[in-house]
DNA sequence: TGAGCATATAACTATATCGTTATACTGTCA
DNA sequence: TGACAGTATAACGATATAGTTATATGCTCA
């Protein structure tokens, strides 16, 4: 099991990138949102309690990267996840944060 | 199947820190080379060809994220993998990665 | 104790990015 | 066409971080 690649640097570089699009709290938060459906820019906005211009901007980040994808309808543009894979890489994440504050709190049990 | 969580805001904060750690291509060297097996300073920076203080500068931030454990040995300390939840991540990644360059490699098919 | 090696830290520069403000763009509707 | 709403972009200031150089710390051994 756990079978996994070495990666070539030009991959690592990839991976890294990706990493990065996800490492801001703004956007795992507009990932959130979006987990419930699409969504238009200016409900992102309130939903996650930021600007529009700060909002916009994180959005085509994430649709650079191909996590989000975008949809006109006549005046407005509505976002939706396009990479369900973000909510696994969450998941584990907070699977390793599970584990490593109940070994923390161990010390003080 | 893929039953995930909501995060609270604070939560968000610690898994966007952890992906932080994890969006340099340096670090994920690093990373990789200690799949190997447990390592001195001196040859992770070989390894992945940087300078001694950077690498020490970077276990050290992958060292508080709990990612790499260290052992001192006399002179020398060694440092591991502590958390082997990294290469599945990367896995995730890398697997998402490919499904979307297939994609984008098929408009040109 | 003193020299030398391995590692860590400090100080610095350069670069990147977040959030804000102002403004441009685009579509709708009267 | 003109006003307005929704979204995107530009310009800016502030902050953070990567990498470098210099130096400090700590261990070993003669």
């Amino acid at each position: 099991m756990s079978e996994h690649q070495k990666m070539s640097a030009e991959a690592i570089g990839l991976v890294a990138a990706r990493f990065k699009v996800l490492s801001e709290p703004l956007r795992l938060q507009i990932l959130q949102y979006l987990e419930n459906g699409e969504s238009s820019v200016t409900n992102v906005t309130k939903a996650v309690n930021s600007t529009q211009p700060n909002v916009s901007k994180h959005l085509k980040i994430l649709q650079d990267e191909g996590f989000v994808a975008k949809r006109q309808e006549g005046n407005t543009v509505f976002y939706k996840i396009a990479d369900e894979s973000i909510f696994e890489l969450c998941d584990v994440v907070c699977g390793s944060l599970k584990e490593r504050f109940s070994e923390k709190s161990a010390i003080f049990g």
